[in-house]
DNA sequence: TGCCAGGCCGGGT
DNA sequence: ACCCGGCATGGC
């Protein structure tokens, strides 16, 4: 049992105690989750909402009607959220996806087996490791822990990941230490998320980090 | 006022 | 197999 392993589970306590359920993801509908994960990427959830309420308005937050809409037109919509050409793209990529291939059926495109809905979801263009886990986990409810910047940013302050590691592999240190379970995983992943949020920004850190005693020593990283 | 936000792609080396 | 510039708005 590696020292790594055990401190995974020993935060999860520490940042449940701190920061309370979350309550995620913060979205009503299967398709609303998967739109905000890709609205949300290297971008605020606030300037997200105001797409997402853009799109709510408009009663696109419906993948049938997404998929008659113009590119063009969708990403007017959202440039609350940034990005917004390349990700009225990205959201069309998705939409055309399950449209054309499952008949617009959520149901039908996550009916499969989490590793064949993963590779399904990145071999789209625009989902990457984190929107696929988002998508699988918090869309349709498949066990994959979700990574973020904030994960790692975390876990490499506390010395419980090296400098090098990748995406797969802090993933991996998540799984093997936790059981393979959907509500953990959503609940872990959003504390992570705001813990990060209040103390663990690139350069403002880490002096009140509830996860001491997890030994961290402060310096940016 | 810069800095930051729940990434990812494509071209160059 | 990496490395890096580009993508863009809005809040603090």
């Amino acid at each position: 049992m590696s020292r790594s392993a055990a401190a995974i589970r020993e935060m999860y306590d520490a940042l449940l105690s701190r920061f309370g359920p979350q309550h995620w993801w913060p979205g009503q509908t299967p398709a609303e989750i998967m739109i905000g994960a890709i609205l949300t990427q290297n971008t605020n959830w606030r300037n997200v909402e105001r797409a997402i309420a853009n799109l709510r308005a408009r009663g696109l937050l419906d993948l049938a009607r997404l998929h008659e809409t113009p590119v063009d037109v969708l990403a007017e919509l959202i440039r609350p959220a940034g990005y917004y050409n390349i990700k009225a793209r990205r959201l069309m990529n998705l939409v055309d996806h399950i449209c054309s291939r499952y008949d617009c059926d959520l149901d039908a495109f996550f009916g499969k087996s989490l590793h064949a809905l993963r590779e399904e979801l990145l071999s789209i263009t625009g989902i990457g490791p984190e929107t696929a886990d988002s998508i699988a986990l918090y869309a349709a409810g498949k066990p994959t822990f979700v990574v973020d910047a904030y994960t790692a940013r975390i876990l490499r302050r506390h010395f419980l990941i090296d400098e090098t590691a990748d995406y797969e592999q802090i993933k991996e240190l998540f799984e093997s230490a936790l059981p393979a379970d959907v509500p953990l995983y959503n609940e872990y992943h959003a504390l992570l998320v705001a813990c990060g949020k209040d103390y663990c920004r690139p350069r403002a850190l880490c002096e009140n980090c509830p996860l001491n005693p997890f030994d961290h020593d402060g310096s940016i990283r």
